[in-house]
DNA sequence: CTGAAAGCGCTTACAG
DNA sequence: CTGAAAGCGCTTACAG
């Protein structure tokens, strides 16, 4: 039975009989370091000693101290050791979502590796709209973490400055600046849209669409896209821009009004691998052969997608890598190893059966 | 520029010239709600008023204090403020994984809701083993959440007492148990079994056999499956425990291995979709119709799954309706009002082509 | 509507 | 290797 009370008896410097005048502050809130001290006979900076540098503490203390937190099943009250330590050992991670994205991986590794070195990991979703994105921060950083993950890197400039201020190690993912607030780990949309382009005019496709969310994110993998088919002299490309979350019926209505736009449509950029399988479940039911007279490509590579649907192409983008490299960067911030600023992680196009 | 030291004139209480014998810990930390008092010229209990219950200040006084707050850029300590209020306004969740699954769904409208409901959530992941759940929920508990919620029912005894004996509120999530620690939101596996064997035995499988990972919630599905199966006589199953995570490779690599189990095999239950996208290329590449000569059945129903697979059956369950209905049995519990400890969102058997 | 004092449960910075 | 005192930055519980 690990819950009786310490007794007044065991606390040798138990006063008078009655309890001073100390105004309560809300009932017994469960055991704390000085129940356990009390208990082991020792003082409480050695309980604090015994989980925070155990190699300090005399074997037999330690062990005596371990025994009575495991009795009592004391676990220390974290608020109350970040906030004298200034160590909360927490790192935020800022993503737009988690469900059905690449996000998720990257998030999932992440938390992995800082879990390893003692972090815990609160998750803060954005959403994709920006809008209190300010607001966001303030709650993250009311929790004073010792590291923040970002997602993407188009913030307003006063978040910029705001953050470049904490003077808290800042990893940007997902996107690629010359101008990091302070760690990146990502790569380039706009490159993305330029490969897609190229390996589009590879095919020799003369009217290209585009599908995708209006994200920021997506909005570069476009540029890139137009920019690359205008220096082909193609510069009339059929868009449709849809509002997150993507999904596969969302793809399937786009392919229709792309259509409307260019009726010789021939080809076709999705924003994520949802929206591909949406474009190619119309294409077939059109009767358009994939990717003899559409091609289509998607973004993300879900593993389902190599393997069900061999017609599309894909840019896989490697979302473990991202959160495995964007932990390191922090966690050897943490421990006063310089490092390198932008990691540049890159992109492949996976391109499949050409028809 | 909102870094300016708020000068030691501005503080009316300012003593001598020097600093009192007062030992530093550390250097400055930043901005503290003293300082937006001095600076607001109210006392540091107003400030705090102004961030928890605005309604209780006086208009001018509001307005005055969020100028000087906005001003200076500060960001209120809730190490601090949960400390000594006992609010940490954290909740915990802890689950297998995030990575291509359905859990992310959960997490994240689960994160969503309580965001909405000012408070956040300290991500947790326990994998798959259990070896070391106890660390992990101290971990957890050391930041003393309001609430937490948990994947699965299988906890050691001497967990679910210790969580029983917290007295925070407690949400377990897809699963079903007749006594659970707190609250639940779940469905059974067993049941989820017992309706794929039926879905089989309709098509009059006679050689069915199972491929899944092993842990507990699988396994338990496995029972369900095959206890029905045995009403109907069928005793002799084959079966391919993998090692999480399950992956479209393993499912195509399981199904020879059934085969040699079974030689007539004619269905294949799978503990993931992305095992069934396995077993259905393998099938394909063995020359196997699907599903008249193998009927294969998944559990998930990614989007991707209805869309690109249509051979494939699969077992629908809503992730999302578990995460928003566990975020509102903490919520309600949190205001003080009592909900019901059960419900189960039950699941839905998606059958496509009868091929 | 506002504030002075005390306390939340730890750890730092010394000191021995 | 161990400990007494002071402090981390807030909020509670009064009091006015």
């Amino acid at each position: 039975m690990p819950n009786d009370e310490p007794s007044a008896a065991a606390s040798p410097e138990a006063p008078e009989a009655a309890t001073p005048a100390r105004r309560m502050r809300g009932g017994p809130k469960g055991l704390r370091i000085t129940d356990v001290a009390a208990l082991a006979g020792v003082a409480p900076i050695t309980v604090s000693r015994v989980f925070n540098s155990p190699e300090t503490v005399a074997p037999e203390t330690l062990e005596r101290v371990r025994q009575v937190v495991q009795k009592l099943g004391y676990v220390p009250n974290r608020l109350a050791g970040g906030l004298s330590s200034s160590r909360s050992r927490l790192i935020a991670a800022i993503v737009p979502t988690i469900a059905h994205s690449l996000f998720s991986e990257t998030v999932q590794v992440f938390s992995e590796t800082m879990s390893r070195a003692g972090y815990q990991v609160l998750l803060a979703l954005s959403g994709y709209s920006d809008s209190n994105e300010e607001t966001l921060l303030d709650a993250v950083l009311s929790r004073r973490p010792e590291g923040v993950l970002l997602t993407g890197v188009a913030h307003t400039e006063s978040l910029r400055e705001r953050l470049r201020n904490v003077g808290m190690p800042i990893v940007e993912t997902w996107d690629m600046t010359a101008t990091p607030i302070d760690m990146l780990v990502g790569f380039s949309h706009h490159q993305i849209g330029a490969a897609v382009a190229e390996h589009f005019l590879r095919r020799n496709v003369r009217a290209p669409g585009l599908v995708s969310a209006n994200d920021d994110r997506a909005l570069a993998r476009r540029d890139g896209f137009r920019e690359r088919l205008a220096q082909a002299g193609i510069r009339e490309i059929a868009e449709v821009l849809v509002a997150p979350p993507s999904s596969v019926a969302v793809g399937k209505a786009a392919l229709s009004t792309l259509i409307e736009q260019a009726p010789d449509l021939d080809a076709v950029f999705c924003g994520s691998d949802l929206l591909a399988i949406g474009v190619l479940g119309a294409a077939k039911r059109m009767g358009l052969a994939v990717p003899s007279q559409l091609a289509i490509c998607g973004f993300g590579d879900l593993e389902f997608a190599t393997e069900t649907t061999p017609q599309l192409t894909t840019v896989r983008v490697d979302g473990t890598r991202i959160g495995l490299s964007a932990a390191r960067c922090l966690l050897d911030r943490l421990a006063g190893i310089d490092k390198a600023r932008v990691t540049d992680v890159g992109f492949h196009l996976v391109e499949r059966e050409t028809g």
